[in-house]
DNA sequence: TCCCAGGGGCCGA
DNA sequence: TCGGCCCATGGG
């Protein structure tokens, strides 16, 4: 029998602590917030739309790119007073692109960005959660990029699926390699669809499944780095005698 | 020098 | 439906 997933969840917890996930520069320093804006209960405290709009930004700005690179693109948005969707509607393409420059890709973000600042500043009530269907229908946006806004952004419960999960459920054999389906959204879904099912069994309520799929998804990060990497580390590794795959010391 | 990072879209077979 | 390619900076 595989570890249960809630295990995982409690393990990784126990090993690094809260992450204070989705981290909000603005707030730097402020009582609770770390000096690169992350707090131990960010997930409970009332969003403003500055907030939010930072947050969203960083989401499309982190595609396939460290979240270094992202602070210091929203550390040049931030010092050209740009920390609202009409802002960036203010900006001309190139000049947004070359504020985001750190970030990478840095024409196509500049192009994903302005778009979505356009469809946010027509919103009638920004803080009213989006149908996924709806962001998903926006240039730029696939399933990691629109579950990181819902959950994050809108504080909607929505288990985040990326890569490095894949890569720990599969390592783990939680979920099985097999049973993927090639092909990208299938198998975002297959795989979102899965650990689902097996959260359900434990019922909690609303605001702990929120704190869950929060801590959950940023714990997971966190532990990719760490340990679960392309190249494991597997030396120390809090879930190592839990991992059919783990690979002997070097 | 090579590898990787908090993805997504497009295109031809 | 799929495989391959493109986008690009910065750090290890």
């Amino acid at each position: 029998m595989p570890i249960s997933l809630l295990r995982v969840y409690r393990i990784l917890l126990e090993h690094y602590g809260p992450q204070g996930w989705w981290p909000v520069a603005r707030h730097a320093g402020e009582p609770g917030f770390d000096k690169n804006g992350y707090h131990p209960n960010i997930w409970r405290i009332p969003k403003t739309e500055e907030d939010r709009w930072e947050i969203l930004t960083g989401a499309i700005l982190t595609q396939n790119t460290s979240w270094k690179n992202v602070e210091l693109a929203l550390v040049a948005l931030r010092a050209e007073g740009i920390s609202a969707a009409s802002d960036v509607l203010s900006l001309t393409e190139s000049k947004l692109a070359s504020l985001i420059r750190p970030s990478g890709y840095y024409n196509q973000k500049a192009k994903r960005l302005r778009s979505f600042a356009a469809w946010l500043n027509a919103r009638p009530n920004p803080a009213d959660p989006p149908a996924r269907k709806e962001l998903l229908s926006l240039v730029g946006i696939g399933p990691e990029t629109a579950d990181s806004m819902l959950l994050y952004a809108w504080n909607q419960p929505v288990f985040v699926v990326d890569l490095y999960t894949i890569r720990l459920l599969t390592r783990l054999s939680i979920v099985s390699t097999e049973e993927i389906p090639m092909q990208p959204i299938r198998r975002y879904e297959h795989v979102q669809k899965s650990i689902l099912s097996r959260l359900s069994r434990s019922p909690v309520s609303s605001q702990e499944r929120l704190r869950l799929y929060t801590e959950m998804h940023a714990l997971i990060v966190r532990h990719a780095k760490e340990h679960c990497a392309a190249r494991p580390k597997c030396a120390q590794c809090p879930l190592g005698r839990y991992c059919p795959s783990q690979s002997p010391s070097p």
